[in-house]
RNA sequence: GGGCGCUUAGCUCAGUUGGUUCAGAGCGUCUGCCUUACAAGCAGAGGGUCGGGGGUUCGAAUCCCUCAGCGCCCACCA
């Protein structure tokens, strides 16, 4: 047999059974004859590296994946990336701005060759970074959204929908990223407080400005009337005095008597020196600032709807890019925030400033770029119709058919789905799938006309078959220069990752879909859950998965999100070198119950560690025991009945933690079996003596024990469970624990009585342990136990006399002089101790006991004198209140005849 | 503004339908041990009127009401 370090060493280990696990492709699933086990991963960002969150959720995911390939399932555990159409493009732009060259220099063509480049060189890297962790997916399925066949499923899906009329183009109020000149959808729009500020600015009405000019109005009747030299007045607070150029009316409230004046008047806007008129609607808010309201229709979403019903023109003052358009008879060319500051200089110059107040308002900002404020904007865009979507995923969630871990996110799930929004699906990007749409050639004045089809090809014979059209050539066509959002190709991974797309019904969308499980974060429940569950009800009829497993936000232990900027988030790799990666995986589950956020912190990486040198350090125990032909003592056959019945109890236990998800406490479980059960009861009570041998019997037996152990931790541990599996007995190559299986029974009657017979025992070993720390006794040094009357587990005898170091059991009528005595149950043991014993001592210990039992037997007494009780509860309640009223007298009376005794 | 969730030991959290000595676990703390597998360890101990108040009940950490604090999500008040 191979010596092994007295220290667990993961970073010789770990490598090693990786790849032996992917030579002899262990993680590899085709459809078979058993039941499939199928999670696809969420891609992570192509170009992206592995933090914190990416450990969390895929540790998860491998714990299920190799659990339900040892239950004996075909598990399929399938990875890929995410093109992430705006981060990576972002990301390309700004690489390419390093190098002096400018998106808009290049053609297409060039730019996403640039894009592509950047994806090879980087893309793939975070897949690299999981196998690290462990991950057992099936690698020779790693796909990408925008290979081949995804892409393909995409463009498929958009020419579907378009048939079906669920995808439309309009002109509405949409959310602009100046900064990636692209729309986003509302769910990618973040809103945060910011301290700001309002400006007062005052609006002069038109025409007339004499008093007489407002006759028949007065302050009487309740009219806030604002004058100065210049004449009349209005004030309109806001926290966009840049957009003042854009502005086409201002609006009241038709119930408000402050502004009642102000009805039917034109106003003069100011700077601008335009004049605009004074709607009314009951939508302005009378409390708020002076009750008037500029009505900015192009730029803000309330302004515009106004400006529908009000028939309003509509002004656009930005460019694409956030600075000020030709549109704007002043600022043109400045950035939209530049403006903010000098028109309120300039309106204070020019009198037009009545106040500015501190103010904390709410701006949206993009999900992908924190720094860039978002801007409402007119534009023509593709939707995607919800209401149907919304129809067809709400019910099966709602009902529980797929079901939500924790299952508070069905709440948000269903509200969200009950005021679902059209999804407007393009983007005005180059990285990603280009919207197959095709535009005819377009007169001036004329309204655009379109094709949409899977080619260019197809799309010409659909264009001819329009009004004037028959003549048309390819390169009349204009193909829309739009892409779709990410989102729009994620939502169909389940089923594009087994082709269920292309290739409808084939051998492996059949077998694998509706997948297992999905494991994700819950902030991305609108933008990738329920539009999965959307697409598999729309395309396979089915859901994409039978559950959804939300994890928490992995946080750092003060309960800051985890961040680049905060610096607070550790380096994973740096950490897998550090405690290995078994060490890490246990670390983030041992605080990450399911749902909670998880406050991580770096000790309990260590503990994970620690935990494998202890499963490591009980195996070099158990290697190093001579076997030989001699009789097995009757304590290790006790131990082996009841660590038997040990491992069923918890195998129970652990299933049932699995089944609910709970997988911390499926660990915690694991880990106190091997810890306590096992290395602290079981091998001490069939330990040799100090270089003797073992019988063969109970080596035998240990090592199936082992073999059992290896494969509960194995899901949570891969590592060092391979490594230790494979030293249990001898292994051929190609073996793996991976592939074992596992199945326990529940104990039976006769177990369980074992069970609850061992834990009396162990209380009595306690019992003489304590007396030895509260008597500074040596473990070393042997002693004797009294136990009076009768031995409740007299059976395990051998095993109290091991395990408490004992040199004899005594079975007496009353415990002797001089010992220290303590209660199990109601059975009384004493540890004679000779002179050792402090009288006093004894005395106040026994005292302090019995008033506890006087207390406690009063209050079970009352309980017993209450006739209500007695005759409400049920009959099982009241009998156990009896019990404890006589174990309570019973353990009263001794503890009083002992005093006495000592006195 | 609406919705959801949380508050139990120093920390992180369990606690299923109200009823076993139910007030728990892990970590941390304290005490004692370098006992030949493991000091990344072993043995033992302390620690909470279950956020406050009220109610229902024979009985409440658990159900109801209310107050307070915290967190998250959604929403067009400039």
């Amino acid at each position: 047999m191979m010596e092994l370090a007295s220290k667990y060493s993961p970073a010789e280990v770990e490598g090693k059974w990786y790849e032996y696990w992917e030579q002899h492709k262990l993680f590899a699933s085709k459809p078979d004859g058993r039941e499939p086990y199928t999670i696809v991963i969420p891609p992570p960002n192509v170009t992206g590296v592995l933090h914190m969150g990416h450990m969390l959720n895929n540790t998860i995911q491998d714990i299920l994946v190799r659990k339900a390939r040892m239950d004996g399932k075909n598990a399929c555990w399938v990875p890929g990336t995410d093109h992430a159409s705006i981060a990576t493009e972002a990301k390309v732009v700004n690489k390419l701005a390093k190098e002096g060259i400018k998106k808009r220099d290049l053609t297409r063509e060039q730019f996403l060759e640039h894009a592509w480049n950047w994806t090879h060189e980087y893309g793939g890297i975070i897949l690299k970074q999981l196998r690290k962790l462990g991950a057992s997916c099936d690698w020779d399925r790693t796909a990408f959204t925008m290979d081949e066949k995804r892409s393909e499923s995409v463009l498929k899906v958009f020419v579907d929908l378009y048939r079906k009329g669920l995808i439309y183009r309009g002109l509405r109020m949409v959310n602009w990223d100046p900064k990636a000149q692209t729309v986003l959808s509302t769910e990618e729009v973040i809103y945060k407080e910011e301290q700001s500020k309002l400006y007062y600015l005052k609006y002069y009405v038109a025409g007339e400005c004499s008093l007489s000019g407002i006759s028949g109005m007065s302050e009487e009747d309740g009219n806030v009337i604002h004058k100065d030299s210049k004449g009349y007045y209005a004030v309109v607070a806001t926290t966009r005095p840049e957009t003042i150029m854009g502005d086409t009316a201002m609006c009241i409230n038709p119930k408000d008597p402050k502004n009642q004046w102000l009805r039917g008047r034109k106003v003069i806007v100011p700077l601008v020196n335009r004049a605009i008129p004074v709607i009314e609607d009951r939508y302005v808010d009378i409390e708020f600032g002076t009750g008037c309201l500029k009505v900015t229709p192009a730029h803000d979403v309330n302004d515009y709807n106004l400006g529908k019903t009000h028939n309003l023109e509509t002004i656009d003052i930005f460019n694409p890019d956030g600075t000020i358009s030709e549109q704007s008879p002043l600022y043109v060319g400045m950035d939209r925030f530049d403006v903010r500051k000098q028109i309120a200089k300039d309106l204070e110059e020019a009198g037009l400033l009545e106040k500015v107040e501190d103010y904390v308002n709410k701006v949206g900002y993009s999900e992908r770029n924190s720094d860039t404020a978002v801007e409402p904007r007119l534009c023509m865009q593709w939707f995607l119709s919800m209401r149907h979507f919304a129809d067809i995923a709400l019910p099966p969630v709602k009902n529980g058919e797929l079901k939500f871990y924790p299952t508070k996110y069905v709440t948000t799930y269903t509200n969200w789905l009950e005021n679902i929004q059209d999804w407007c699906i393009s983007r005005q990007l180059w990285w990603g799938h280009r919207i197959p749409a095709y535009f005819l050639p377009q007169a001036e004045g004329e309204e655009e006309r379109f094709v949409v089809a899977l080619t260019p090809e197809e799309a010409l014979e659909e264009a001819k078959k329009l009004p004037g059209g028959e003549n048309l050539t390819l390169a009349d066509l204009r193909r829309d220069e739009d892409a779709l959002d990410t989102w729009f190709s994620s939502w169909l991974w389940p089923i594009s990752l087994f082709d269920g797309i292309n290739n409808p019904g084939n051998e492996e969308i059949n077998y694998y879909y509706p997948t297992s499980v999905l494991v994700t974060a819950p902030d991305i429940i609108f933008f990738w859950v329920a539009r999965m569950i959307m697409a598999g009800y729309e395309y396979l009829g089915e859901m994409p998965f039978k559950s959804v497993y939300f994890t928490g936000v992995v946080r750092d232990k003060l309960g800051r999100k985890m961040s680049k900027s905060l610096g607070n988030s550790p380096d994973p790799l740096l950490l897998i070198d550090q405690y290995g990666a078994d060490g890490v995986r246990m670390g983030m589950l041992l605080s990450a119950p399911a749902g909670n956020d998880i406050l991580f912190d770096e000790k309990l990486c260590q503990n994970g560690l620690a935990f494998c040198n202890k499963i490591w350090n009980a195996f070099r125990l158990v290697q190093g025991w001579e076997q030989a032909d001699i009789p097995q003592p009757e304590a290790s056959k006790k131990a082996i009945a009841w660590f038997d019945a040990q491992l069923k109890a918890a195998y129970a236990e652990i299933e049932d933690h699995y089944k609910k998800f709970r997988l911390s406490d499926a660990l915690m479980s694991v880990f106190k079996l091997f810890t306590d059960e096992f290395s602290g009861w079981y091998l001490e009570m069939i330990k040799p003596a100090y270089q003797q041998p073992i019988d063969k019997a109970t080596y035998a037996e240990t090592l199936r024990f082992f073999d059992i152990l290896m494969k509960l931790v194995h899901p949570f541990m891969p590592f060092i469970t391979e490594e230790i599996w494979q030293h249990i007995y001898d292994r051929k190559d190609g073996d793996s624990i991976m592939t074992e299986s596992l199945h326990l029974p529940t104990p039976t009657k006769e177990e369980e009585q074992l069970l609850s017979d061992v834990n009396v025992m162990k209380q009595m070993v306690a019992g003489v342990r304590a007396v030895r720390n509260a008597k500074n006794i040596a473990p070393k040094e042997k002693l004797e136990l009294e136990i009076v009357e009768k031995n409740p587990v007299d059976s395990l005898t051998d095993l109290i006399v091991k395990m408490a170091n004992l040199s004899a059991v005594h079975i007496v009528e009353t415990k002797g002089e001089g010992s220290s005595a303590f209660l199990v149950g109601t059975t009384e043991c004493a540890v004679p101790l000779g002179n050792l014993i402090d009288t006093e001592a004894e005395l106040q210990k026994m005292e302090a006991e019995l008033k506890h039992l006087e207390g406690f037997l009063i209050s079970v007494q009352k309980k017993l004198q209450n006739e209500r009780f007695v005759a409400n509860a049920p009959a099982q309640v009241v009998e156990l209140e009896r019990k404890k009223q006589r174990d309570a007298e019973t353990k009263i009376a001794a503890l009083k005849e002992n005093i006495a005794k000592l006195k």
